[in-house]
DNA sequence: AATCCACAGGAAGTGCTGGGCG
DNA sequence: CGCCCAGCACTTCCTGTGGATT
């Protein structure tokens, strides 16, 4: 055991291993982004008329996750916003984080410098405070609309059909929009008017390869290592775990990080492949137990069901068998079980957030139903779930 | 070809929290 | 103060359905 003496030594001597760990950070943007020079230079064309004060079009923007999509958007943005002074406004929303039409209506109205309660007003308040403080403003602004199919899958499309026709309210202001998404489907769920003025112009980016993720990583490795502290096997062995993922570079970032960060902890003088492997099972790891953790009640006391029937070997589970787990499970507690109903859509939030598999299937005369696998490792699920249990006194449930 | 199971999953509503506004 | 708002977890009621079995 090291004591804390030589463990914030460590922190005030300066690092061996980083030169500027905060490089590697995901929301850093470089100066430099390697291998996307073709859609840089497609969006900013596209940006360009709101320096001679005509609106842009408004523009739509696809890729999977970690393909540079909101890196290239605020290089393009910070870019001209550098050249433009302030003639144009900009904001930007995440609206994953943001996922309501008053909560991204409230971001876009503050980035204005209304004042917007988080909760309290009308929604139709907030697009008034919005439209008034753009007005006032007198300026082109390009809003920035980030994963924005979570917004319309849960929000619906009002706030974007309101969004694209604001202009016919301005008349000394002038409003451009940037939607980026990572669900190519998605304008299947958009009003045909929201899908063709929001695609304007469109912009598409391919996942990178294991080679350009390779490239990426030796450019932002440089800045944010000393010299010679990575292994040579390193860099390749995050692009290409990456690579395998949808060439998502967040991920081979997030990797790397991990992997220097376990490598100082450890006290070694080098960064080794072996790091790398570690800080891919942590990532693993610690995104279910987070995702676990941070859910409702019911929906862990059904995923301990879940857990429970497929440690005592049962197969093909379905949302009944589930349900009566469930229920026993409940009954066990002395608390109120919820309606099957809501634990089929419980199911379905265990799927969509990669703990649970879940597909429905028709068995025939035997019904139709969904199927349920879990997904996670049994190991991270017991960790999510350790916390709530030990509460409810019933840790023995999960652990043997 | 008809039946019928075991649910899926849509629509609308409730009760609660945490906040407006005048 | 009283009334209104959004968001969330949840309920109630409901119609729909793929395909093995009759």
């Amino acid at each position: 055991m090291e004591s804390l003496d030589e463990i914030f030594e460590r922190y005030l001597s300066r690092s061996r291993i980083f030169k500027n760990r905060e490089k590697l950070l995901p929301d850093y943007v470089p100066r430099e982004l390697p291998h996307r020079d073709e859609q840089i230079i497609k969006l900013a064309k596209i940006l360009a008329p709101a320096l001679a004060g005509s609106r842009p079009s408004n523009v739509f923007i696809y890729g999977l996750t970690g393909t540079g999509k909101t890196a290239v958007t605020k290089y393009v943005l910070r870019r001209l916003s550098e050249k433009g002074q302030d003639k144009v406004l900009f904001a930007y929303v995440n609206c994953r984080q943001n996922n309501t039409s008053y909560r991204v209506m409230a971001e876009l109205a503050r980035s204005l410098g209304a004042r917007v309660p988080f909760t309290g007003l009308a929604t139709s308040e907030v697009f008034k405070r919005f439209v008034r403080a753009l007005e006032k403003r007198g300026r082109i602004m390009v809003a920035v609309l980030d994963e924005i199919d979570h917004l319309v899958k849960r929000s619906g499309d009002d706030v974007l059909y309101f969004l694209t026709r604001i202009n016919e309210q301005l008349s000394r202001s002038r409003l451009s929009l940037i939607g980026i998404t990572n669900d190519l489907k998605f304008t299947e769920f958009l009003d045909a008017r929201v899908k063709s003025s929001l695609g304007e112009e469109e912009l598409v980016f391919p996942p990178y390869t294991a080679r350009e993720l390779e490239d990426i990583l030796r450019q932002r490795a440089e800045e944010a290592f000393h010299e010679g502290v990575l292994a040579p096997e390193v860099i390749p062995t995050c692009a290409a775990i990456a690579a395998k993922q949808n060439g998502d570079c967040r991920l081979a970032l997030d990797l790397l990080l991990k992997a220097a960060d376990i490598a100082e902890r450890e006290g070694a003088s080098r960064v080794e492949a072996e790091h790398v492997r570690q800080a891919q099972r942590e990532i693993e790891k610690n995104v279910t137990v987070d995702v676990i953790r941070s859910m409702p009640l019911h929906v862990k006391l059904v995923l301990v069901a879940i857990y429970l029937l497929e440690r005592e070997g049962a197969k093909n589970l379905t949302t009944g068998l589930i349900y009566n787990k469930y229920l026993e499970i409940t009954r066990m507690l002395g608390m109120d079980p919820v309606t099957q109903r809501r634990v089929s859509d419980i199911i379905n939030e265990l799927d969509m957030a990669g703990i649970v598999n879940a597909r429905v299937v028709s068995l025939g005369r035997y019904g139709r139903t969904k199927i349920i696998k879990i997904s996670a490792s049994l190991k991270s699920i017991e960790e999510g779930l350790q916390e709530d249990l030990f509460m409810l006194g019933v840790t023995e449930l999960v652990t043997r």
